[in-house]
DNA sequence: AAGTGGTATATGTATACACATAATAATAAG
DNA sequence: CTTATTATTATGTGTATACATATACCACTT
């Protein structure tokens, strides 16, 4: 049985997890500084420092200057959802994309959606109604809110023959967003497009992104009966 | 106007961030190679590449090796979610947190449950059922099955006083996991232990972890009516 | 035209070193 | 005994240097 040499990052960051996982190194406790790991393991602090430090920001470990570096007691369960377009959603469990434009129309918003963009003035918004199919079936409904006076080259843009949510990926630089998803019971409206009854749980996801302090889009997608979102850890 | 030096990796990223949103560099644009940054910004490869590497992981960066780095055509919308324990959820919400054990049984597990967790043989699982609550509300539902060839410890938890959910993170590490979210309609048997009307639209997170091949735990966590789960980014 | 192999090159990683910074612990001052 | 000051220390960051690795590109063969 040959020695396992650690001298990369990826193998301190293994070393370390195995040590966190066989219980050597409990939960709460404090490990060994990164000059003492450096040299046990043969290598440089440098690349212990940056084996600790990505575990750090994954949650597993609590670093502190001066303090040291413990095992985290609360090891917050962080998942990444990782939100594709949905065209690429749709490729993505092999079945053929399609879209829909049901409406595009510049109105006034209501006060929910107002609210959402942090908007307080009486300008219009473009609204843009549309739906996502998957094989040909319902898969998702996009009911989209743009700020023209941030992006007044939407204007130009009929969404007919792409999507919003793709024409934006591409011509909306964001500098942050909110995202929230839920469970509602689908109207009659969601109902019809997604050929579902109406009152069948769906899930939604709303979304907001902003230029600093403007508001560039809000959207809610209400996906298909069944839909599971789902990510690894 | 004194010209910002830019000689700290957060300072990189941030310009680097600035010349994308600005669009000066495109979607899809090669941008210069991490030395010509470097001499630009007066600071050393390593730390372009640090700032540059980071935001490669963020997705806002496509970089090859020999070919160079470019901005993401598709800056995948990565969410972030932070899965707290329930009691803490509560407490953040600035209500008074409340656990009742409904079951704890140790029986087979049925099918559905056998898939998820990827178990074959027909072993007993110990079957947790317990609401936890928001200022006496009922806030979700825990239903959950625990590997006790896994997690020996776990039989003699009663699990009255405080929550498996609770106990597995101090108690329970693990390998890996997955996650996921939708949208159901409520049983009348959910419906009743929330007190809301079956058939209701629901909030549902399932989660799986695992010890290398073997499953330590399964839990469908089914929220209040109206639960909104959500993040920046 | 299609494959084969070599070379140049941008990123990826490891190292030694230096200094910065945060935070604890020790010390001095009131 | 409390508060302010200072020293110490572990992590955080920047630099120069070296070598590793993936791969685009070109030359060459078949």
């Amino acid at each position: 049985m040959k020695p396992k040499t650690i001298n990369s990052w990826p193998d301190v960051q293994a070393e370390v997890l195995s040590r966190i996982y066989d219980r050597a190194w409990k939960p709460g406790d404090l490990i060994p500084k990164e000059i003492d790991l450096a040299a046990e393991f043969g290598c440089s602090r440098t690349t212990v420092n940056r084996a600790l430090r990505e575990l750090a920001e994954a949650g597993t470990l609590d670093r502190r200057r001066k303090s040291g570096t413990r095992v985290s007691l609360n090891p917050v369960d962080k998942a990444t959802l990782k939100i594709p377009l949905i065209k690429n959603e749709v490729n993505n469990i092999r079945k053929t994309y399609g879209y829909n434009l049901i409406q595009r129309k510049l109105c006034l918003p209501p006060d929910k959606i107002k609210t959402q963009m942090r908007i307080n003035s009486g300008i219009k918004l473009l609204h843009i109604l549309a739906l996502h199919t998957a094989d040909d079936l319902p898969f998702v409904i996009e009911d989209r809110w743009i700020n023209q006076r941030i992006l007044p080259e939407s204007e130009k843009q009929s969404f007919e023959d792409y999507s919003a949510n793709e024409w934006l990926v591409s011509n909306a630089p964001y500098t942050h967003g909110t995202i929230s998803f839920s469970a509602i019971n689908s109207s009659t409206e969601i109902a019809r497009l997604l050929s579902i009854k109406a009152g069948e749980a769906v899930f939604e996801i709303e979304r907001n992104t902003f230029d600093k302090d403007s508001a560039i889009t809000n959207v809610c997608l209400t996906y298909e009966r069944g839909y599971r979102m789902l990510t690894t850890f």
